[in-house]
DNA sequence: ATTTGTTATCGTAATATTGCAATAATACAA
DNA sequence: TTGTATTATTGCAATATTACGATAACAAAT
């Protein structure tokens, strides 16, 4: 036991668990964070800026990438992270639409 | 170690981090639907409705209540859950204020 | 008081996630 | 090519999550 099991579900609810799975550890929502509010598109400093090694980082990117929420383009030797705002927006809607259309048939 | 280092990160993301772990289980997601779709608020057959042991599903239930997104009232024997719909409705508005935020600094 | 129906909790096994050091891989510069 | 800087991957160890059976706790009815 202890795996989820995922096939007993839904596209659309596997979709959602997904979505709030890229979100649900602060790591990766500060990396996200960090990355929107930085004027250029910032890359290695992530590893600086939160107290975590390199190799823990660039897992969390992974996961994130994974999600399709990065754009990342080399700039010199080091390569610049940038939010897919795009797909940010689309998950943004998926998981709205999953929202209202929870408390429309609420009591 | 294996541990997330909570203390590490603002107030604001850790928030945002367990607002997103309540839904980044398909069950939890499929729980809080089901329960949305039942004319009234229905109660045990959750554990019918969705494949999982009733243990397993009481399991489920206690982190959304926890996150605040239940009320219960007993009808009979049997507890009658409910979403809380003013909680869901801020939950979906710190989510969507940070992803408005996110998207704002956007390169 | 006993039975019945319902939900919560405990204990435990299986799996997943997190974090890091070490190391590989890659790109540029000299 | 060699060195330097940056990011990814591998291989663990620690912790968390998921799932379930067993059992407790509780309310209502008999």
């Amino acid at each position: 036991m202890g795996a989820s099991k995922v096939d007993i579900y839904s596209n659309e609810i596997n979709e959602i668990a997904a979505i709030a799975k890229v979100f649900s550890h602060p790591a990766r929502v500060a990396i996200l964070q960090y990355i929107s509010t930085q004027e250029a598109c910032i890359c290695n400093d992530i590893v600086d800026e939160i107290g975590l090694a390199q190799a823990t980082i660039s897992q969390h990117l992974k996961v994130i990438n994974d999600a399709g929420l990065l754009k990342g383009t080399f700039e010199g030797k080091s390569l610049c992270y940038c939010i897919n705002v795009e797909r940010f927006q689309e998950l943004q809607e998926l998981f709205n639409s999953f929202f209202n259309k929870t408390k429309l048939n609420c009591c």
